[in-house]
DNA sequence: AATATCCGTATTTTT
DNA sequence: TACGGATATT
């Protein structure tokens, strides 16, 4: 392809950049390093594509979030000509879920599926999965069996390895192993009741995809829309959808992905680097760029990162260089325990602001959603705005599901999960009950042929009330009304909020804050065409930050944005601060059983700390008080990660406490600790009743006025659970405005 | 058969 | 700690 302008942006690109964007076709593969432009260099891409004539919706671009997706068509747009408004916005951008989702609808008859598919999330899945477990006979059994959430990821696991049910229970699952037949027959099961009650679920979507695409007839008039397929994030694809690549590139000679090795973090996920280290071999005659110049960070933060990187006994062939010149050294933070850590990042965020960066500019990142619960609770005592991304269960909570499970009754009449939830709803109606019902009905087992009369007609028309049950006509005259004239989604959660508010009542504590949830929902049904649309989206695209429900408003606020690794991917801010870089932190204790996993963490590590700019704070905590295993010890000294050893700690500045001062003969405060300890232990030794506690007291105070107060409020409200700091209502943990507005209200 | 209560255990990351 | 599973109670 040659560059047929010559505008400004092009200049803004050095030579590798510019041979990715210009590259002339088939197949290419970027390897970029950290910070290398990798977004720009697409957003290039496809916007030199558009501009040399290619219409955009022959564009597939495949990102690993929808977010991903529209950061970088939106920057596309912007360097697109104006003669060509909202060009971008036509290209297919999305998940390789998301679109899977909308091909096959597309796609459907010539699969047999039927186009008005619904789509099953993870736990939605394994729900099924448990049912069948129930019909089947192996819940109740002497030996355990796996649970529900073990055996949906068995099956995922099997499904997207493409390695079978022996191999991945042996290499995975070994304590599984023995009930292979059990399991056989679920698996046999699950998918013959998801074809017959059209739904899909996530891998499916992919294994259908990858069927379209490889059949003879509507493969190559699926793949002959496209011209250009891109994928982001390489690194974090799996078998099943290198697959579909590979059977795109028969019809499709324009294939490019771009990726980083030393930046897969997702082989929980089934993916595998091989698909970026083999994509040579399997797409004979493609190209290589190597992206090693560095945009992001200064060079003192890279040698550090570098550092890093170098200890990982796998081959990453890349040498990052910066020319952003030396900047300052990344500083660990060494600190006495949990409650300095929070002072230390609040204390550190607050600096930077002064000095002219603003929160958002700033990101506090964790390994697991819960490491930043007692940061939660810091920043909101002292009124400092933060949007959470990661980790967030919203779709997870009882009530959500309780909603969505009406919603997708009505979308898809032939549901098992959902029905099997929504007949719990009224008062009287357990599990067995449900079960009569479901048969009553006609699910279960092959559901009626005839479309004149789905589970959900029969439901209205009554045919079986048990007498007794007095909230089944409200939920009838719910899902009726809901049905009548085909009002839009947002009105029908609104019918549907009425019927569920006794449910709530009776069911949850804090059912105002659970019904507040439901409003949140109800405005986010506003933005979406229809039900459907609503429920295929809150599936493949889920809401992932406490702002993306609270909607547009509060983006224009400055905020800190505290996020998990994961959900970091991608992101880069001026000031980065990584807590708990503690041994069992990250490493997470969970990943340290095989050194595959304990190198995901190295690289996971890795991304933590190339996401910073220009300040890279690691903070490490000496001193945890919990309880590590039911061991009675009220606190623990932890050990620095083991991914930072002398080496590379040469890179980095130090601050806090003295580790040695504090582990070893101690100052008064630390011995006193320890004294208080050692006489709370006494002390319980000789009742032995009670445990010690498991908390010294070290969590700030919390201020009556905030509704973390109360404690049980806030986690029924569902979203972050468990957590003190969550407002009702789904909307951002936000603390009380600095400007005095007051934090919304939780009920008691 | 449904609901209340108690106990043990697993405990991450996301489409 | 919070959830699932098991047991006790209505």
């Amino acid at each position: 392809m040659r560059l047929t302008r010559t505008d400004p942006w092009l200049e803004t690109l050095n030579p590798k950049q510019r041979e990715a964007v210009a590259h002339a076709g088939g197949p290419l593969l970027v390897v970029a390093g950290a910070g290398s432009g990798k977004t720009w260099t697409l957003a290039c891409r496809v916007a030199q594509l558009i501009d040399r004539g290619v219409p955009p919706q022959r564009i597939l671009l495949l990102t690993f979030s929808r977010r991903a997706a529209r950061e970088m068509l939106s920057r596309a747009e912007r360097l697109i000509g104006s003669d060509r408004p909202a060009a971008a916005g036509r290209v297919w951008g999305g998940t390789f879920h998301a679109v899977a989702n909308r091909l096959l609808r597309l796609y459907a008859r010539p699969l047999g599926l039927s186009p008005d598919f619904t789509v099953l999330d993870q736990s939605d899945g394994a729900d099924l999965m448990n049912l069948i477990r129930g019909d089947l006979g192996l819940a109740a059994r002497e030996r355990r069996f796996p649970r529900k959430e073990t055996l949906a990821s068995i099956y995922s696991r099997t499904v997207n390895a493409g390695v079978p049910l022996e191999g991945v229970l042996r290499q995975a699952f070994p304590w599984c192993a023995e009930e292979a037949d059990g399991i056989r027959l679920i698996f046999r099961e699950y998918t013959s009741r998801k074809r017959a009650q059209r739904v899909l679920d996530y891998d499916d979507l992919l294994l259908f995809w990858r069927a379209l695409a490889e059949d003879p007839g509507a493969g190559p008039h699926m793949a002959g829309r496209f011209d250009h397929v891109l994928v982001d994030e390489y690194q974090d694809t799996n078998a099943l959808q290198a697959d579909i690549l590979l059977a795109l590139h028969r019809t499709v000679p324009n294939v490019m992905v771009v990726g980083d090795d030393a930046q897969a973090i997702y082989s929980f996920r089934s993916a595998t680097v091989r698909n970026i280290l083999e994509f040579p071999e399997r797409f004979p005659g493609a190209g290589v760029v190597k992206l090693e110049q560095n945009y992001r960070s200064t060079q003192a933060l890279i040698d550090a990162t570098n550092a890093v990187i170098a200890l990982s006994p796998q081959r990453h062939d890349k040498t990052l260089w910066s020319d952003r010149g030396t900047g300052s050294r990344p500083v660990l933070v060494t600190c006495r325990d949990e409650a300095e850590q929070c002072d230390e990042v609040c204390r550190r965020v607050l600096e930077h602001r002064e000095r002219g960066v603003p929160l958002r500019r700033q990101a506090v990142l964790f390994r697991t959603g819960h490491h930043s619960d007692l940061l939660e609770v810091e920043l909101a005592r002292r009124n400092i705005p933060f949007v959470k991304y990661g980790g967030l269960k919203f779709m997870e909570a009882a009530h959500v599901k309780d909603v969505l499970a009406l919603l997708r009754v009505l979308e898809n009449p032939f549901d098992e999960v959902g029905w099997f939830r929504v007949l719990q709803l009224p008062e009287g109606m357990g599990p067995v009950a449900a079960r009569r019902e479901m048969a009553a009905l006609g699910l279960g087992g092959d559901p009626s042929p005839d479309p004149g009369r789905t589970p959900l007609s029969r439901f209205l028309e009554g045919e079986y009330r048990p007498s007794a049950v007095r909230e089944i006509e409200p939920l009838r005259q719910a899902l009726a009304d809901c049905t009548r004239d085909d009002p839009p989604a947002a009105a029908q959660i609104e019918r549907l909020r009425r019927f569920l508010e006794p449910v709530f009542a009776r069911r949850y504590e804090g059912a105002n804050a659970r019904l507040r949830d439901l409003e949140q929902l109800e405005g986010l049904a506003g933005r979406f065409p229809s039900r459907s649309r609503l429920l295929a989206e809150l599936a493949l695209d889920p809401p992932t930050s406490t702002s993306d429900l609270a909607g547009p408003p509060l983006l224009d606020e400055d905020y800190l944005i505290l996020s998990t690794i994961h959900s970091a991917k991608g992101g880069e801010w001026d000031a980065v601060h990584l807590i708990h870089a503690a041994d069992g932190m990250i490493p997470s204790d969970m990943a340290t059983g095989n050194s595959d996993d304990v190198e995901e963490e190295r690289r996971l590590l890795y991304v933590a700390l190339t996401r910073a700019r220009d300040a890279l704070y690691v903070y490490f905590p000496l001193r945890y008080y919990r309880r590590p295993r039911g061991l009675d010890d009220a606190h623990h000294y932890a050990q620095l990660t083991r991914f930072l050893p002398p080496g590379v700690l040469d890179e980095f500045d130090r601050d806090g406490v003295d580790p040695a001062a504090e582990t070893g003969d101690g100052p008064p405060d630390a011995a006193a600790t320890a004294a208080a300890s050692g006489v709370d232990r006494f002390l319980s030794g000789l009742w032995d009743e009670e445990p010690p506690p498991r908390h010294l007291a070290v969590t700030a105070p919390r201020p009556a006025d905030w509704p973390g107060g109360a404690d049980r409020d806030a986690r029924a409200s569902g979203v972050g659970e468990g957590d003190p700091g969550a407002a009702a209502g789904g909307t951002p943990r936000r603390p009380p405005r600095v400007h005095g507005v007051a934090p919304p209200a939780l009920d008691r």
